[in-house]
DNA sequence: CTGAATCCTCGGTGATACTG
DNA sequence: CAGTATCACCGAGGATTCAG
């Protein structure tokens, strides 16, 4: 790595977009194919109506996500990747590999941790 | 991608940690080498004193930062990865080049859905 | 120089109710 | 079914001060 500043600032970049609450999670699902707009509320466990729709809001901002949306009665509204959204989903899959195969360790270090500073 | 499920999740935990507003900052600039405390705030520029603690802290406690205190006055201490953090700098770099290369994109998509939004 | 504690502000998030 | 608006809450983060 020799230009860590650069690739710093544009790594915190990203991960300030997809680092709240529900944006990752709403890209897994979507990397399975399309989805109506329940269909990810129900398979979210916990999010909130408004909140799935503000997380789909920035996707879509951002050109990740394509919103389409039928006038029909009652209304039908699908959300899928774009080109650009699928090919972030690589990287993401990097990391989640890392992390699947890292979270015995973090979780032994933090107990660790906690039993050092626990007894002083 | 068969078991997004179980990506996800890990993933959401990755995400869930390192997705503060400084971790990844920290963790780039401690992946050129050791840092000490006050190099560390000098290289990154907004961050608070308390807000490097913390974050320092919290890489300790999940075992991707080691600590070194010298009993000296004044007091000397120094930050660089672990092996553990270290490994982690890979996928984040993948990240990272993901970042640098669609950066444009994304504010294209962005400027071009506020306009659309603006007009109607 | 490094770190801990306190106070305070602000924004993200959730619950709810309403609209088309 | 999908989206918006409003209110309330809570915790992340900044400024400051004190300690070792």
């Amino acid at each position: 790595m020799e230009n860590v500043e650069a690739e710093c600032r544009s790594l915190a970049e990203v991960i300030a977009r997809i680092g709240d609450k529900w944006t990752v999670m709403v890209c897994g699902h979507l990397s399975e194919g399309t989805h109506r707009f329940n269909a990810l509320k129900h398979r979210i466990p916990g999010i909130s109506h408004r909140m799935l729709t503000i997380t789909l809001r920035g996707l879509e901002r951002d050109g990740l996500v394509a919103r389409k949306a039928y006038a029909t009665v009652p209304p039908k509204v699908e959300y899928c990747l774009t080109p650009l959204g699928q090919s972030l989903t690589g990287p993401l899959a990097t990391l989640a590999s890392w992390a699947r195969e890292n979270r015995p360790a973090l979780e032994q270090a933090r107990t660790a941790f906690d039993r050092r500073a626990a007894q002083g």
